[in-house]
DNA sequence: CCTACCATTAAACGGTTGTTTCAATCGGGC
DNA sequence: GCCCGATTGAAACAACCGTTTAATGGTAGG
């Protein structure tokens, strides 16, 4: 058995997710996460096999809290005699990431970096293997919203959840590039704040109307519509 | 002078954006790429100094008409003598996403998981070079949206900004998947459908109110709220 | 014809990668 | 005390990386 604190597998796992989150998986060579982690190289195929087994860990340590915290408070909306509102049902889904972000022990700041980089992470086995942590939590709260929203139909409940996902993903995990476009730097403790900021946008934006799949790519409802600039090479 | 068609520049520049767009920048060599575009090994440090300054090329060539579509769109919004809507200048950022990915010489279905990629590309002088691209085009957007929504504050409307750019990016660039939480295969010229299905959701999330940014983390406008799950280790 | 000059080629460079090997060390149970 | 499995350590492995060199082919201009 390992030692309960700071032994080499969880020197290991610390420094990979940090560098993980900082340059990506591919740009972070094992020596350095050794050297960050002042433990033997050999140590990691030791204890994990490979660097995919390695890989496979950090997220894992950290995605699976979360879906679970999903579930659970998916779960216990649904126990209450009272029908969940759209707000709680979204809320349910959003909060957990804040929560992990606000607790050093559960990744803090950087957790939410890492997550952002899982997108880019190209590698076949694990792209499979993320999509099938998150394949059950999206197919609750796909049931969830539905029931919240009969009004909409299922597929575009379906989109709009990918929606969800990708504004909550990529301001949170694109701080750097946030900060220099907005010019306004975002303290790591307040990523609770982004959440706050991104509820009532998608709350609004799931009770929308959802409009008519254009039945034509061009025409549409309103009677005159200009053709938008299609990025043509120069045309002045 | 290089000639007009397929010469061995435009080659390798086709292949790299097809490798860089399917497994990122950091896990494409060189000699993948110069294979595929069945050229020497060389010829990328030749054509464009090195691997780095191949990658800027890529990226510059499918980000310039790109913003360059977005700023000509707003242009000609603001010059007419109507005062724009908040859809139409929403659609006017969203569209030329959808022309590019349905214009195959304009890098078609394949440029938007390069661009996906390119958040994830963790390299110092690219982001800042991106940031520098996209500023431009944020200021001038986030100004024209402040006029259209005088009762959002700015910088809620800059952080909306933020999270179109998410809900535009990931679904479109994540359609790996998308398809496999949704079972449900996109038709690579149908991208224009998500920019369709996007529209009325990040419409109504603009016009939301915004949300007090809360005085308190935990405290809340109803009454009772019971706590949130917060992705403890386990509790049953 | 010869000479620049641009483009392409094959080959090699030094360095880094993930992984493996094998010896050294540690910590308890018979 | 001794042994055995688990862990760590230093070193080397082959493979791959981006880049450079030197030689080559082709072609336009004097």
């Amino acid at each position: 058995m390992t030692s309960l604190l700071d032994s080499t597998k969880d020197r290991i796992l610390a420094a990979a997710e940090e560098l993980f989150a900082r340059t990506g998986v591919a740009r972070t060579s094992l020596r350095a996460i050794t050297a960050l982690a002042r433990v033997n190289l050999a140590a990691v195929n030791y204890h994990f096999g490979s660097k995919d087994g390695l890989v496979e860990e950090v997220y894992r340590r950290r995605l699976e809290p979360l879906n679970r915290a999903r579930l659970t408070n998916l779960d216990r909306l649904e126990k209450r005699r009272r029908k969940p509102t759209l707000e709680e049902v979204l809320e349910a889904f959003m909060m957990p990431v804040a929560s992990l972000a606000r607790d050093p022990a559960q990744g803090g700041p950087t957790v939410m970096r890492l997550l952002g980089q899982s997108h880019a992470e190209a590698e076949a086995p694990f792209k499979t293997w993320f999509a099938g942590q998150y394949r059950r939590v999206l197919e609750r709260y796909h049931a969830a919203l539905c029931r919240v929203l009969p009004e909409i139909p299922p597929e575009d409940v379906r989109w709009r959840l990918q929606f969800l996902v990708g504004a909550l993903t990529y301001p949170v995990a694109e701080r750097q590039l946030v900060e220099l476009v907005s010019g306004e730097a975002i303290d790591p403790a307040d990523v609770h704040l982004i959440v706050e900021r991104l509820l009532p946008f998608v709350v609004a934006g799931f009770r929308a109307p959802a409009g008519k799949p254009g039945t034509r790519p061009t025409a549409r409802r309103r009677g005159t519509r200009r053709r938008l600039n299609t990025s043509r090479k120069r045309e002045e």
